[in-house]
DNA sequence: ATCGCTGCAAAAATTTTGCAGGTAA
DNA sequence: TTACCTGCAAAATTTTTGCAGCGAT
């Protein structure tokens, strides 16, 4: 581990992953400092393609992100394809959001719109359900995508 | 094929498969019938297991669901297990709804609530997408299993 | 008689798991 | 030292594809 990088990031995983005894390890600091240079959601594939040759193996990586949904320290989102993506998660943010995602190109857009919290909460009541949450995405034709 | 059963669908699929010089086979009859006595979406694996053995080939499945797919009779729906989920799409609906699920049991309501439309509108303004679609589903905890 | 469709088999793509050795605490 | 973690390899899932023969039109 080089102990003079990221250390203000270090810190945040420390403290989080000793509150479960897990360990400080090279691999998991180098998947959140590629989710930390990325806006938007990576698959464990392209995170892996990213990382330096011997880096981390792709197994690892899709260890990690399971824990690190556990720790609710990433965001899994769903755009369709049958493949996770992963977002990290902000300090002080709970990491709900939504995407609106080019059907052409895959450009994604962060949305801040997000489902009136009222209709959930109606929808919650009607069925009995509780802790209703939801996932929502968007999808469309981008702008430069219009003209082809 | 029998020619006894299933009439009235027969003639829908007919008309909609010849507008494609595409043929009505056994297969596609059986897999439209499993669709038809299932009100919640399916996976091709679910299918393939309520089909009596030999009827069709699960690689057929996934074929037929593309096909389906692509001429609007079934909805894609993912529940974000990364396994695809289809439901036949009623004569006169398109086919947009959304479902609340349970995560405990998996149990699936129908939900006729949807996202507003003029936000969707808004959104589609703001960024300059045309086309807007989304796709939205609700998670919880149904009330058989909030005992558990 | 076409042309499309099917079953079978193989392959591709994504994700999970077992295990022996290595490392953080 | 002791858990936990990693790489490697193998397996499990889900989905796609090639091909020869069959079948709807």
């Amino acid at each position: 581990m080089k102990p003079h990088v990221h250390q203000e990031r270090l810190s945040e995983l420390n403290e989080k992953l000793r509150q479960k005894s897990r360990k400080v390890t090279a691999p998991r600091q180098a998947i959140l400092d590629v989710l930390r240079k990325h806006r938007h959601p990576l698959t464990n594939k392209e995170i892996f393609a990213v990382l330096p040759p011997g880096e981390c193996d792709l197994a690892t990586i899709y260890r990690s992100m399971h824990m690190l949904e556990s720790m609710r320290m990433v965001q899994r989102f769903d755009f369709g394809d049958g493949t996770a993506r992963y977002e990290l998660i902000c300090e002080g943010d709970d990491g709900h959001h939504h995407h609106l995602i080019c059907t052409r190109c895959s450009e994604v857009l962060e949305i801040e719109d997000c489902f009136p919290v009222a209709l959930e909460k109606k929808l919650a009541e009607d069925s009995g359900f509780k802790f209703v949450t939801h996932k929502l995405e968007f999808f469309g034709v981008c702008p430069k995508c219009q003209g082809k």
